[in-house]
DNA sequence: ATTTGTGAAGCGATTCACAGCC
DNA sequence: GGCTGTGAATCGCTTCACAAAT
C-alpha cells in the first residue's frame, strides 16, 4: 500500500524536549492569541496552521490535477473524480479541501479554477519563492534545467558550485557562483530555498551557509541527516533510501508466494534465485547518490 | 520545527481503485494465508509482512547511518548514537529495530555489522535488483551516471529512451535502447526495478511496458498518478511537490509572525511591515530574473 | 438525485515508561 | 549504572456514514 509515511518530525533533541515539556497544551502559541486581542484573525489563517502535514502534500498532488484538467478546459470535477486523477479515496480528498475551506457546491462538484487558486493561495504559491541550487554536477544539471520549477513559481536564481571550471558558466541561463559566495548571494537574491544536491561530505557546511544567507527551507539530496536551527525546514530526497524501500516489497512479495508455494511442499521450498544470497553490501546504493 | 526527513508521496495509485472497490472489507489480503498449511514459517518471515510501511523506510536511513560508523570503524553504537545520527528519537529507532528482532545487548548497545546484515536481510538488499532507467534526459542521465553502481546493490542494466539519436549510444557504461524494447529487454534482463524519468506524456505508456517486462517496482519521476496492477509498487518523487510543501512552511511561517505582530496592533489591515522587530522577516521578493 | 462537508469511529504509528538484562 | 526491548498510552491520520445543500 506504500504508505505515505508524512515525514519524521523532530530534527533533533531539542524537539523531544519540547514535545515533552508540553503534555496538556498542543502548541504554547496558538491558544490564546485570538482569545481577545486579536479579534477578526481571518479563520484562513488560523486553519493554516492546523492543515496536517500529510494533507499539505496531497494538496500539492490535488493542484497539479487541477492544473492538468484546467489545461483541458474543464471546469467543473466531483470529488470522485479528482480524487481518482490524484490517486486517493474521494473522503480524504474531501478531508483535505475541508481544511482550506468550503469551495465546492453540493450536488455539483468544485470549479476547478476556484480550487486552484485556493490551494495555490494555501501552499504560499502566490508568492514566488527564489530557488538556489548547490552542487552543479549530474543532478544540478537536471535541477537547474527541470522546468518544472519556475512554471510553478520557483525560478531558479543562483547557482553555487565549487568547481572553479564551472563559476561563470551558465546552466539554464543562469551562471555558476562559488559556493564562497552563498551567503553574499543569497541575501541578495532573496533566496528563500535552497536545493542541496553535492556530495555528501560538503553538504552541511553547504547548508550552514544556505541558513546564514536567509535561506529558511532546504530540499536535500545529499543522504546526511542536516542539523539545522529551529526555524529552518528541511526534506531530504534520498533515491537510495527509495530503491530499498522498493527491494523490501519486492522480497515481501518473494516471500509470500514463497510461504503460499510451502502450503503444500512440507519441504523448505529452497532458494529458488539465490533466496539466500550473499550478505551483500548496499554501499553502492549509498554512494550513488553521492555521486550526484 | 524542524521536520527533518520526511519520505515521499506515495506511490498510490493502484491502491485507489484497490480501495474503492472494497468498500466493506479494509483489506483484501487478509492474514489466513498462513492460517493451518504453513507450519514451521520462521518467524522472521512472518515478521517481515507485519514491519510498518514507516519503519521500513526509517531502516534504510538507519542502514546508512550504520555504513557511516562502520567506515570509521566504530563497531558499537547505542539506541541514542544511532538515533541522533539518523535524525529520530532513540525510543522509535527501538521499536523499528525489535521489528526485526532482538540483536541489541542490554547495557551495551548493538554491534554495528551484525545491525548492518540484519537490516539489509529484511530490506531483501542481499539480493541484486537490476535496474532499468527509461528517459535518458537530464535527470535520466544522472541516475544512469550514478556510475558508482558497483556490481552490488542495483546495478543499473537497461536505459531506454525514445530519441535514435540517443539509442545505441553508452551513458555510464550502457548503451541505451529504444523504448520499444523495453518489454524484451526488461525481461532479457530480468529487471526488478523500472525508473521513469520521462515527461509526463510518456509516462504511463511506458509504465505499462516496464510491468509488461515483468517489473514489479517503479520509481516514477514524472509528475502523474500511474495506473498498475495490484502486484506492482510504484513510489513517486515529485520535486514540485516537494517544494510546494516547503512553500506553504515558509508561508506558515510568515503568516505566524505576522499573527504575533498583530497582538499588540488591535485593528486589521495587517501589514506585516507594522510590527518592525521581527525575526527572520523577510520581504516580498518580486520579480527578479525569472528565466524559464 | 447528487455531491459536499464533517463529526465520530477506527486504526496505525509514535511516544512513554518501565521491566529485564548486562 | 546503563541500555535494550516492549506493553500500554497517546496521538494523528484515515475512513465511515450521514446531515446539509443544491
Amino acid at each position: 500500500m506504500t504508505a505515505q509515511g508524512a515525514d519524521v518530525p523532530e530534527g533533533d533533541g531539542q524537539a523531544t524536549a519540547r514535545v515533552a515539556a508540553s503534555p496538556g497544551t498542543p502548541d504554547a502559541n496558538g491558544a490564546d492569541v485570538n482569545g481577545a486581542g486579536a479579534i477578526e484573525v481571518p479563520a484562513a489563517r488560523e486553519r493554516a496552521r492546523s492543515i496536517p502535514e500529510a494533507a499539505v502534500a496531497r494538496l500539492a498532488v490535488y493542484l497539479r490535477a487541477l492544473s492538468s484538467l484546467a489545461e483541458q478546459d474543464i471546469t467543473t470535477v466531483s470529488s470522485e473524480e479528482l480524487a481518482t486523477a490524484a490517486g486517493v479515496n474521494s473522503a480524504k480528498l474531501r478531508k483535505d479541501l475541508s481544511y482550506i475551506g468550503s469551495y465546492g457546491t453540493r450536488g455539483v462538484g468544485y470549479e476547478v479554477e476556484v480550487l486552484i487558486g485556493q490551494i495555490e493561495r494555501t501552499l504560499g504559491l502566490t508568492r514566488k519563492h527564489s530557488v538556489a541550487v548547490v552542487g552543479i554536477g549530474n543532478l544540478g544539471h537536471a535541477l537547474a534545467n527541470y522546468g518544472g520549477f519556475p512554471s510553478r513559481g520557483f525560478p531558479v536564481s543562483a547557482l553555487f558550485d565549487l568547481d572553479d571550471d564551472l563559476v561563470g558558466v551558465p546552466v539554464g541561463g543562469i551562471p555558476v557562483s562559488h559556493i564562497d559566495d552563498i551567503v553574499e548571494v543569497c541575501s541578495q537574491r532573496e533566496v528563500t530555498i535552497g536545493v542541496i544536491a553535492t556530495p555528501t561530505q560538503g553538504a552541511q557546511e553547504v547548508c550552514d551557509r544556505l541558513v546564514a544567507g536567509g535561506v529558511t527551507c532546504i530540499l536535500n539530496f545529499a543522504p546526511i541527516v542536516l542539523q539545522v536551527p529551529e526555524h529552518v525546514e528541511v526534506r531530504k530526497v534520498d533515491l537510495a533510501v527509495e530503491m530499498q524501500i522498493l527491494s523490501f516489497h519486492v522480497a515481501r512479495r518473494q516471500q509470500e508466494s514463497a510461504a503460499a508455494a510451502e502450503v503444500d511442499g512440507a519441504s523448505d521450498g529452497g532458494p529458488p534465485g539465490g533466496g539466500a544470497g550473499l550478505p551483500g553490501e548496499i554501499d553502492s546504493a549509498n554512494r550513488m547518490v553521492e555521486r550526484l
